[in-house]
RNA sequence: GCCCGGGUGGCGAAAAGGCAGACGCGAGGGACUUAAAAUCCCUUUCCGGUAACGGGGUGCGGGUUCGAUUCCCGCCCCGGGCACCA
């Protein structure tokens, strides 16, 4: 008889949600036996900056979507470990502080603490018992320890040069936090310094970086963004002799540096075709083929070599020239479509391929930080070359033809498109795509280039004048120089200070602490001075995943066995906004730690899958309208499970969704007949046959989607059944309703246990197993077949699953409905078994 | 300018090259109720028609195919990223 003791009690999602999150914490249900656990799978969510105003919907979509993998992939036979930290340090957390006047020290446990419950209350399966925060001790001591690996292996370097500063924020900004000249976090315009920083060689790993995204499962989309950003440009460093240069004024890259020196640091130029003779110019470029079309040559206004070439007639044009520019901001001057300016320097060089001279020119459109700083100009196949040309007067020369194109036909135009060689000498009449090679061969003959590849990266910079942040673990001596802080005296604690505040000196507020950074060389134990800038928020996330399965261990940062268990990360789900930071970071620290002997693999996340974004109606949230949703309030009012569920059914969670008040109440209406149905199900007899094969199409359907994040559509899967479930007020067999809990688990995890409690089971529902799809069970006895004349849809036959094409059309002709629209014998006959027939007449 | 997404009912969205619009919201109608809420049932792409039915329809224009939301070519619009990178 129906199970009475089911039935009384009402849906009342807040009270078995509480009873059911006390219960996990009580049974340690989140608690993965590392050591022991079988079929380890590491499910990672990014973790979150912990901000005063508490989980946004977005943090909780995010959560939300990687929590119903972890439990799926638990109820799959995994023993699953979903950690979460907090990314605390950084200008998010200062600036705030600094807004309410309060310390960062004082707010941030504050907010953890807020953020926790939450997490609880969404009903997320979060080991607590291995949980971090960046701003911790115990976590930075080693984001320190990882900072002084890559000094070891010589991948941390400093270096003076021009770099991006915020006035407003008064700090260092990476080239990534720059936005259309701006900067990020407040959007005040960036202008340019020159300050001591702290640098990491990722450009020494940039061909690898690139290269790996061949090999790892990621969103597409990342995966783009990522080669966009590393930028990788295929060519040639050219070198152009200078004619009548002032012979022994010293070699370009000793001469200056300052603000030149770019990325690369200062010892990297074993490779380069840099001449100590000083009379010759390199240029990189990606069109060698077009170098019989090279008129003139373009130096960048800061490029050390100017100096040597500038000739006495043009000494004051040009400094007036470089004045101007460097008075400039980073941003103004790299706006493309600007009206092209530049000076001539007075100087000429010699085109090796034609031995024609050349004018040496500086002008702003070319930048020091790429390539060489300096270019040959091609107008005839090149707009910004051919903008500048036409500005003053130098000469254009065709060198690629295109189809129709005569040799001599002028150039009104850039022409960038395919083509042959033209006016290239013994090259005349060779297809653009050849050329390259064989005209960097030919140079390479003469001594006069070399193969090169560039790429668009830049070393990260990692020096931040602020106080939130950890203490970049390095000493200065003046006696024996930079001193790395010694391992075992790590931390180096973040002292607490009240007068965090920067100011506009580019000094961090640490240096106004002589207690603080006065302390006894390491070395000789002369008094010496601490580093006092910070370091990168960046840093501490690209190795946090490292740390979550050795939170226990004070000795070493991350435990080898433990690591061997359980790393790379299986899965990790996370926003595209992090595209080029973030994930390019870890992946390059990943590297380096893998290299150095640390790790046993060198890339980070097996698979990585980008969610989508909450907007509502439309429009992105945003405080300023108004429009954020609190996660609180719904959960109050709907429930945890109902509000997972509904934003989940938003739409394709790599795609995001539009949060709409209204649409809530369907998936609570969902989780309400469940439980209705639940409590009336009836034990006796048999499970109806045909509802028994909707919920094995249905388990087949619910796994698919689930495992690929097609939660949408899975939740659809289970509406649907539901519906066959609750057709005409029946009411179901315990075995059509059992395995549908298990289905809904994920999703709806409280209700889901709940019900599995009443139905008598001792054990969680996650102790559970994924219910077998049978096949058999599933298919159809018969079908409904489409019969099509010339495409349109004219009928439809229920037929037998395993009917003939001869019997199809036979029953086919004989309906009415199709009939009329066959005149004469078909002409041909397409037969899709299962899904249609057309009559093609 | 370049690179990613995306454009389908009133709305959120589904569709191995094979019934366009599953599932849900909203709306309309009905049942139950003294009434309302809740619940249940039915209808709901557009046009014509009481209906049976017929015709159109997945941003636009072409193409491939027996058949295209899906593949190809050329555009338009929206969102995001990059952008004087040689």
């Amino acid at each position: 008889m129906t199970e009475y003791a089911l039935r009384t009690a009402p849906y009342e999602p807040q009270a078995i949600e509480q009873k059911w999150q006390s219960r996990w914490h009580d049974m340690g249900s989140h608690t993965p036996d590392l050591e022991l656990g079988e079929r380890p799978y590491y499910q990672l969510m990014m973790f979150p900056y912990p901000s005063a105003e508490g989980l946004h919907v977005g943090n909780l979509y995010a959560f939300t979507g990687n929590d119903i993998q972890g439990r799926f992939q638990r109820l799959q036979g995994h023993t699953v470990f979903e950690p979460i930290g907090f990314d605390a340090f950084g200008i998010h957390s200062e600036n705030y502080a600094l807004k309410v006047g309060v310390h960062p020290g004082k707010l941030i446990p504050r907010n953890i603490e807020n953020f926790r419950r939450q997490i609880r209350s969404a009903g997320l399966m979060v080991d607590w018992s291995r949980s971090l925060s960046t701003t911790d001790p115990a976590y930075y001591k080693w984001t320190q320890w990882v900072f002084l690996q890559l000094l070891e292996k010589g991948l941390a370097y400093r270096k003076k040069g021009a770099v991006n500063w915020c006035p407003f924020d008064k700090t260092v900004l990476a080239n990534e936090q720059v936005i259309n000249g701006e900067c990020e976090r407040c959007g005040t315009k960036v202008e340019q310094r020159s300050l001591e920083q702290w640098f990491f060689r990722i450009t020494d790993y940039a061909g690898r970086l690139l290269e790996n995204l061949d090999t790892i499962d990621w969103s597409e989309s990342t995966k783009t963004s990522q080669r966009n950003w590393i930028g990788k440009s295929v060519g040639a460093e050219i070198v152009f002799e200078i004619r009548g240069a002032v012979p022994g004024s010293g070699g370009w890259r000793e001469s200056g540096g300052q603000l030149g020196s770019k990325d690369l640091g200062e010892a990297r130029d074993a490779g380069s075709l840099v001449p100590s003779t000083h009379s010759s110019l390199p240029v990189f470029t990606t069109r060698p083929d077009t170098i019989f079309g090279a008129t003139y040559l373009v130096l960048a206004p800061e490029h050390p070599m100017v100096d040597v070439l500038t000739t006495a007639v043009q000494r004051e044009a040009v400094g007036r020239y470089r004045e101007r520019t460097a008075k400039q901001d980073l941003v103004s001057r790299k706006v493309p479509d600007k009206a092209k300016t530049g000076v001539f320097t007075g100087a000429y060089a010699v085109n090796p391929a034609t031995g024609s001279p050349m004018q040496v020119w500086i002008a702003d459109y070319v930048l020091m930080e790429y390539g060489t700083g300096a270019i040959m100009a091609v107008p005839a196949h090149d707009e910004r070359d051919f903008a500048f040309a036409t500005v003053f007067g130098l000469p254009v020369k065709r060198v690629v033809a295109g189809e129709g194109d005569n040799s001599e036909a002028l150039v009104d135009a850039a022409y960038t498109g395919d083509g042959r060689l033209v006016n290239s000498g013994e090259f005349d009449g060779m297809p653009v795509s050849e050329a390259a090679r064989a005209i960097t061969a030919w140079l390479v003959g003469r001594n006069a280039a070399k193969p090169v590849v560039n790429y668009r990266l830049h070393d990260w910079c990692i020096s931040r004048q602020r106080y939130w942040g950890p203490p970049i673990p390095i000493i200065y001596c003046d006696s024996c120089g930079v001193q790395a802080v010694p391992i075992h005296d790590l931390p180096v604690l973040l002292p607490h200070i009240d007068d965090f505040r920067p100011d506009d000196s580019g000094i961090s507020p640490l240096a106004r602490h002589k207690e603080w950074y006065l302390v006894p060389c390491p070395e000789c134990g002369k008094q010496a001075r601490r580093e006092t800038d910070v370091s990168d928020t960046f840093l501490d996330s690209a190795w946090y995943f490292l740390r979550y399965t050795s939170t226990d261990r004070d000795d070493v940062p991350f435990d080898s066995e433990m690591t061997k268990r359980w790393l790379p990360v299986d899965f990790y789900i996370g926003g595209n906004e992090h595209a080029v930071l973030h994930l390019l970071y870890t992946r390059f620290v990943t590297m380096v730690l893998h290299d150095m002997g640390h790790l046993g693999f060198e890339e980070p996340f097996k698979r990585f899958r980008a969610h989508g974004h909450i907007v509502r109606e439309g429009a992105k949230m945003s405080k300023n309208k108004g429009n954020v949703v609190n996660p609180d309030s719904y959960i109050e009012e709907w429930g945890a499970d109902a509000f997972r569920m509904y934003l989940m059914f938003l739409g394709p969670f790599e795609e995001g969704g539009d949060f709409r008040e209204g649409g809530i109440s369907g998936v609570k209406r969902f989780l309400d007949r469940l439980w209705k149905t639940a409590s009336e199900v009836d034990s006796t007899g048999e499970p109806d046959r045909g509802v028994m094969r909707k919920l094995h199409q249905t388990i087949r359907k619910v796994g698919d989607d689930t495992r690929v994040l097609g939660y949408n559509t899975a939740i659809a899967a289970m509406m649907e059944y539901m519906n066959v479930l609750r057709a005409g007020e029946r009411i179901s067999h315990r075995a059509e309703v059992e395995p549908l809990l298990i289905l809904v688990a994920p999703y709806a995890p409280h209700i889901a246990e709940e019900l599995w409690e009443r139905f008598g089971h001792a054990e969680s529902v996650f102790e559970a197993r994924w219910p077998n799809f049978d096949p058999v069970l599933a298919a159809e006895e018969t079908l409904e077949l489409v019969v099509q004349v010339n495409g349109k849809v004219r009928g439809r036959l229920i037929v037998p699953r395993d009917v003939s094409q001869e019997e199809v059309v036979q029953l086919a002709l004989a309906d009415q409905a199709v009939a009329k629209f066959v005149s004469s014998q078909p002409k041909r006959v397409i037969f899709v078994p299962g899904r249609l027939l057309n009559l093609v007449t």
